[in-house]
DNA sequence: CAAAAAAGTTAGGCTAGCCTAACTTTAATT
DNA sequence: AATTAAAGTTAGGCTAGCCTAACTTTTTTG
């Protein structure tokens, strides 16, 4: 019979300079998109967003505890640690910077960007990205209207309503698109669902139906699905059908 | 007794359509770099360009063979075939275009532009290389005088005469710096010899002894490996001493 | 032209990251 | 509370790229 003894990581977080490999960098990425930065990420759903097996993540998040990025119990997820949120942050960080940076300089679509800085994030030296931001004027947001962490690791983590979520008749700006998939950016490109874009809500079928919008003078209709990606900020009673 | 099979590569380059992996693009560069596209590189050349063990090398060089990159005859060095050059050409266009880029652009000294290029010419797509060079308008050569490959896979491959072959008394146009140590451009560009930049050799001491040049106005004189690194087109007759 | 030196190759091993299959633990359901 | 389902882990394997050590081929040299 085996003692059920303290499986604790052993190890006191072997302070290392080496740079972070890519898998391990989208790791930590995954684990903060789940939870936030602070709230705990599930063995299966960091497989889902990377597109790997389960026992993949399980022997990855063991060497990541041992590092000293997360903090790592058996059959109960992961958080990641100090250490873990600030290199999350930073690979954040410049994903967003060279996102923007694509798109305001070289006049790349806002359905393009999101790939090609999944790959140079993890190429680009903290110069670069730097001299990236200031050459366009140290953006707050990416071109789907994500904030971009700032060198010191502060997010603005404010929390948007989402268009699923506003109320017929009331009236929003949108603050960013979460989803990023070309095709889905193309489209909501194409219906002028962008950033800072106002619209108002018409309509909203039952059972979760599809949504009837205005955005500028057209007027068009999507699905929930679709609609919950669109976050929003609420105005205040204008828009709003007097009666 | 083993017989002595012919030991032939059996596969038929599958052409696949998959990207070359960041190690791969190493070797076909360095090997193109050695061969000057089209001569044979030595084993231990490879191995020393990359800084790897000479067994590693011999082991990847077979396998670039089997997909139809190289043409590799045991104990005899490697050739790049007409696929592997395009390859390599593909990899050296992006490492000269980001080069040019992250100097013009984003005002990157010339002695940092090498390593930063070397990390994402294997992440940038050749849509954004393509959107670089647009935008600093079709650069001929890098911040180095190298010259940028079209993309459709020629170079201008010129040979350039070495300030340390220029005759006593000559002036020279400087074409390109061949040498992307950062301390060593760095110093170059102090005494500011850069492409463009025209120069006069003065004197030339005895049992390979410094080299005196004039730059401008200034009087200089550098050791003769680093004048090798120094390649000019010289100017027919002017600044020769009338006599 | 034989012996030594240099260059190149093979053999055997290692690590990071991934996989599938089988097993264990936790959570959900009756 | 017992059973089933879901989630997570371990075991065992694979590939790309690297290494060192030992061996073979080619080149150089006395």
């Amino acid at each position: 019979m085996v003692a059920r003894a303290k499986q604790r990581a052993p190890a006191v977080a072997p302070k290392k300079k080496e740079p972070l490999t890519q898998p391990v960098e989208d790791y930590l990425k995954a684990i903060y998109a789940i939870g936030k930065g602070t709230g705990p990420a599930a063995t299966n759903e960091i497989a889902q967003r990377l597109a790997l097996a389960p026992a993949s993540v399980s022997g990855m998040v063991r060497r990541l505890a041992d590092q000293g990025l997360l903090a790592y119990e058996r059959y109960h997820g992961v958080k990641l640690t100090e250490t873990g949120r600030r290199a999350a942050l930073r690979t954040l960080r410049r994903h967003r910077v060279i996102e923007a940076y694509l798109a305001r300089a070289l006049g790349m679509s806002w359905d393009r960007v999101h790939d090609e800085a999944e790959r140079l994030e993890h190429a680009a030296s903290d110069e670069l990205v730097d001299r990236m931001a200031a050459t366009i004027g140290e953006p707050i947001v990416d071109p789907h209207g994500a904030p971009i962490p700032t060198r010191d690791g502060a997010v603005d983590e404010t929390e948007h309503m989402s268009l699923a979520e506003l109320a017929v008749g009331k009236s929003g700006t949108v603050a960013r698109v979460t989803d990023e998939d070309p095709q889905v950016l193309r489209y909501l490109g194409e219906l002028s669902i962008r950033p800072g874009r106002q619209i108002t809500v018409k309509a909203r079928a039952p059972f979760d139906g599809p949504i009837t919008l205005t955005v500028g003078k057209q007027e068009l209709s999507i699905g929930p699905a679709l609609a919950a990606h669109v976050l929003v900020i609420p105005v205040r009673d204008r828009g709003v059908k007097r009666r």
